[in-house]
Parts: C-alpha cells; structure tokens; sequence
DNA sequence: GTTCATTACGACCAACGTAAATATC
DNA sequence: GATATTTACGTTGGTCGTAATGAAC
C-alpha cells in the first residue's frame, strides 16, 4: 500500500474510538455524525482487511488488530502534531521581531554580515539590535529579554541557553619598536593591560598583522 | 492549526520537490502533472505562510524555511511508512499460516488455551504445531522454520529473536515416605535425575503440592 | 522559441449530514 | 422501546487534468 494513502484523520477517529469505546461518543469528540465515524472505520477496517472494532451493544471493544495497531497510529499522530508546530514556528519565524544582542566587536565584525543575509533570506523579519558586554548580555539572554546574544567566552561562564561556537578568535597584537614585550612571540595575558589599544577588524588588517 | 489538516500527500510531494529541484521533475516522479504539483506546492505555502521555494529558470531551490520544516517532513513520512507496513502486516497476520514449536511440557500446560484464544482471535489462522525439545526448537525458529517457539531457559541459551518471558515455572517434588531426599525443603538440582516422575500439569494439583 | 511555473475551467471523486433501516438488549 | 451501528441518498468541497497564460533566458 502506498503510505500516502493513509488518511491520518481516519487514524485520529481509530484512536477516538478505542479510547473512548464508542462510535457515539468518537463521533462527539470529533465534530463528526455516528454515520461518519461508522464509515470512517469502516474504510480503515478495509483498507487492512481486519475487524478492528467488536461490536457490541455496549459500544464497540478493540480487537487484538486493533490493539496491535494502535501504538502506531499514535506515534504518527505525535509525529503529525511535531510537524504541524515546525510548520506554525515557521510563520512565526518569518513575520516576527529577533533581538539580537552583542558584545561591542562582534558588533562590528560578525553581526552586520549576518544581519544582511538574516534580511535577504526573511525580509519579513524585524531586527533589534542591542550592544552591550557579555557579562549583561548573558542574563539578559535568560530572562528572555534578547532571542540571541553573540558573547565571548574568554573568561564568562557558558550560558543557561543552547550555545554555538562562531569562531576561535585569535588576539593578534602589534606593538611600537621599544615596547617591553616587542621582542616576545607570545605576550603573556594581562601584559598590555594598561597600554591603549587600536582594534582592526577587516581581514587586510589581520592579514597584515599576521605577516609581521 | 489541527494535526490532521497537514496532508501527507503535500508533504510526499514537498519532500520530492525539494529533492528533485523541480516541479516538473517531481510532477513525473509523483504521477502528477505540473499544475497539480504547483498546487500542492502553492497550498502548503498558504498554510505556512512561508514561501518554501525559490523559483528560477533552471527549476526551484529550497528557502531557508523549506530546509527547516524538510526533516520534519521526512521523520513523518517515514512513520507513515511504518504504520502502513504495520497495517500491512495485520492483513497477514489475520489470514496467514502460523508454525508454532513448543517442548513437551508447554505443549500440555500452555499452548492449548493459547490456541484457543488465538482461534477465538483470529478465526483465519491456520496453526501448524510442532512438540520438540528446546535444544531443537531454537535452530528452527533462527533458520525460519518457525513463527513462534516456546522454549525453557532452564539451561538453554537465549535464542537470537525476541524473547517474550511467560512465567518462571515453580518446580514441585513428591517424594514417596522413604526416599533419600524426602525429609529436605530444597532439592539440589540433579539429585532426582535417576528417579522416575509423574508430571502434574493442572492447578488442583499444584495446589495440593503447595499444600504439603 | 523553449522551458519552466501559474491560472482558469470543467469534471470527477470522496466524504459529509440527514434520515431511514437494522440489530441487540 | 431504547440504544447503537449500518446503509441509502443527495449535496458539497476539494483536487485533478487539460489547456491557456505568463515569465525568463
């Protein structure tokens, strides 16, 4: 049998019927008159050639068929209910507002690239867009105040929410001829802590800085 | 949006769109022409409100969207597919032939109510019985030749199928006045091995060993 | 002009509700 | 007679195919 043509709402009222043991009471739940709900499990009862339903005076019992059968309809119908909710997130996700927060670099070298393809891919999507430090950002994450925050993990402890690595930075550092760590490969942390600082975010910069 | 409103065959027909990366391509696949493909296409997209498929020249590609709602699709459908080969399935339970093995004992004590139920179950099954021991009855259920056997643990391996444990069957001695092992709660496994036996296999008589 | 997707129209099929029939207590 | 399922009939809504239309190279 091809699968398609299984209809779910037959299954649905299969379900009905076994859960609450009458065509009646299935037909009720549903919206649905007895005739349909009659006529329903009996195309199901057809389409697998097997009594699914004793009927009896009392209302209708599930044969072992339909025992056997039954944890499959529900799973699919779990499985149908999944699919409907990604399909209504999806709307959601096309026509609604995303708060973004990011620290200040980021800001500048991650966040406007991803925003134009964030636009050209949902144009419905409204943006705000927030700057702040990580430290303010993370919570701010979990009171549901921001939908995504772009944060660093140089010292701030992993957030409550699902995190995703961007990239693995590489702090590159040119220093003026006399300077006491010019000399080093490596500078060691807290070593530039009281010297100013120019920031260079466009690849030829880095580029640059990494051929010295 | 009610499960049951989502179609499985708009779905089958999105999944094969976006695999094929055309309308027309998938029109074929599907038995459909290009006009019924569009309009199941067309319809899912009103129902999400999305659109799902970039249109060009050369056929379709995926929105961002599609791609998100496409495993979604694909996990249904491949449920749909089981609960069709479980229904499937029940056809062939109902009308086919079950071989059963059973070993001597579980062929007096608890096969025969189980046919009997089975009989009252599924009227359309032919039953083909088999008496052997353990030791042979689970080769045959690993070469095929059997549907369902009944087999004691007692020593055996477990067999490579599904295992489905009935009960853990109580033991019971009557020792003639005299016997060496007569006046012991317990008797060690093997020391009747050279005794003669009489089995009992209905409940008055096990009760009545109890008893004693 | 060719190759796509979309839209218009008419036909068909499937499923419903109403209502009558049937069965079982 | 009451309750519950089944069947008959007419209607409606949805989906198809054919075919005309539109857009892109």
């Amino acid at each position: 049998m091809r699968p398609e043509a299984l209809d779910p709402v037959l299954l649905r009222t299969f379900v009905t019927v076994a859960d609450l043991g009458s065509f009646t009471a299935a037909a009720a739940a549903g919206g649905y008159t007895q005739s349909a709900v009659s006529r329903q499990i009996a195309a199901l009862e057809d389409l697998c050639g097997v009594e699914l339903f004793a009927r009896g005076v009392r209302g209708v019992r599930p044969t072992p068929a339909a025992e056997h059968l039954l944890p499959h309809a529900r799973a699919l119908l779990d499985r149908l209910a999944d699919t409907a909710r990604a399909l209504d997130g999806l709307r959601r996700l096309d026509a609604g507002t995303l708060r973004i927060g990011a620290f200040p670099t980021a800001n500048v070298a991650l966040v406007p690239h991803a925003l134009a393809r964030l636009r050209e891919a949902r144009p419905g999507v409204r943006v705000v867009l927030r700057e702040d430090l990580t430290e303010r950002l993370t919570p701010m994450l979990d009171a549901g105040d921001l939908d995504v925050a772009v944060v660093s993990t140089h010292k701030a402890p992993a957030p409550a929410g699902d995190l995703v690595r961007l990239l693995d930075d590489e702090l590159l550092a040119a220093l003026p001829h006399g300077h006491p760590l010019a000399a080093r490969r490596r500078v060691p942390p807290g070593g530039l802590a009281d010297d100013p600082w120019i920031v260079a975010d466009d690849p030829a910069a880095v580029a640059a800085l990494h051929a010295r």
